[in-house]
DNA sequence: ACGAAGCCCTGCAAGC
DNA sequence: TGCTTGCAGGGCTTCG
């Protein structure tokens, strides 16, 4: 599953070989994603010139003179470039086809992503207004979230997960960055000290930027036209380890379910 | 305004 | 071996 880690990799890998090359075409063959994709999104993106590819929490923002791409990733998405020749596959939803026979390939075998257009406007795309700040950018910070949860009952995990909050932390880093700050996941938001706040800001900022270095190393496979960007190798400590041992203290790791979501914490170190 | 639950979708693992 | 079932998950949307 892509994380932000995934995305801003992706992001990396892509801007410096598509930025200031023309859309010439775009090919849909499967618009029932997320969101229907535009019917006329052909006609709206081809002929333009990529300015920049931003990114704002897990969304990746294609701008071009006057319109901009919003593409998200959901669970199971992923682009790359292929070589023009390839056949696209079963879960090949869109090609977008750039100048000098770069082809840029959206998968998304479950279809929980996105691809959408939004014409720039004085507002901006409903969804990213309403987006909490990106967490490694420089207004994510302890006191930011103190004064966000303030009377706020709902657990600290859902809390961090939750996009108006902040952009875009998914289950897994929430996990880990509320185990790296010794927070139980279940307290509740307004109950937590600014001094555990900002240990929570910093455990974030330290994982997503640990797994961003891990996976600098798939940047090639864009060039490469191999695919997919690779899920990152970072030691995961509790994601997942469920009835196995803390790696801090030894205790058995607890399992529980908080929305639809898993949790696995230590319930020694997190308190 | 807040919080909880529902929903979209497919691949994979486990169970029979 | 082949089927069925359950689960996973991001995040918008709906309901209370």
């Amino acid at each position: 599953m892509p994380e932000l880690p995934e995305v801003e990799t992706t992001r990396r890998g892509l801007a410096p070989l598509l930025e200031g090359k023309r859309l010439r075409e775009v090919r849909v063959r499967q618009r029932r994603l997320r969101f229907p994709v535009a019917a006329d999104i052909e006609q709206v993106l081809a002929g333009r010139v990529l300015k920049r590819l931003e990114r704002q929490g897990k969304y990746l923002l294609f701008v071009f003179p006057a319109v901009r791409l919003i593409i998200h990733l959901g669970m199971s998405g992923s682009l790359s470039l292929a070589p023009p020749a390839r056949p696209p596959g079963r879960h090949d939803h869109v090609d977008f086809l750039f100048s000098k026979g770069c082809v840029l390939r959206f998968r998304d075998p479950r279809r929980f992503g996105s691809v959408l257009i939004w014409r720039d406007a004085p507002e901006r795309h409903p969804l990213l207004a309403q987006l909490g700040p990106d967490p490694l950018a420089k207004d994510f910070h302890g006191d930011y979230l103190y004064a966000a949860s303030r009377r706020r009952r709902v657990a600290a995990k859902q809390f961090l997960m939750n996009g108006r909050i902040v952009a875009g932390i998914g289950n897994i880093y929430a996990g880990e960055a509320l185990f790296r700050a010794g927070i139980r996941p279940t307290l509740p938001a307004g109950s937590i000290s600014r001094r555990r706040w900002e240990a929570l800001a910093a455990a974030v900022r330290e994982v997503l930027e640990e797994a961003l270095e891990a996976g600098g190393t798939t940047l090639r496979d864009f060039a490469g036209g191999t695919g997919q960007p690779g899920y990152f190798r970072i030691a995961l400590q509790v994601y997942g380890r469920a009835g196995q041992p803390c790696l801090r203290c030894g205790k058995t790791l607890r399992y529980l379910r908080q929305g639809q979501r898993s949790t696995v914490y230590c319930p020694v170190c997190q308190r």
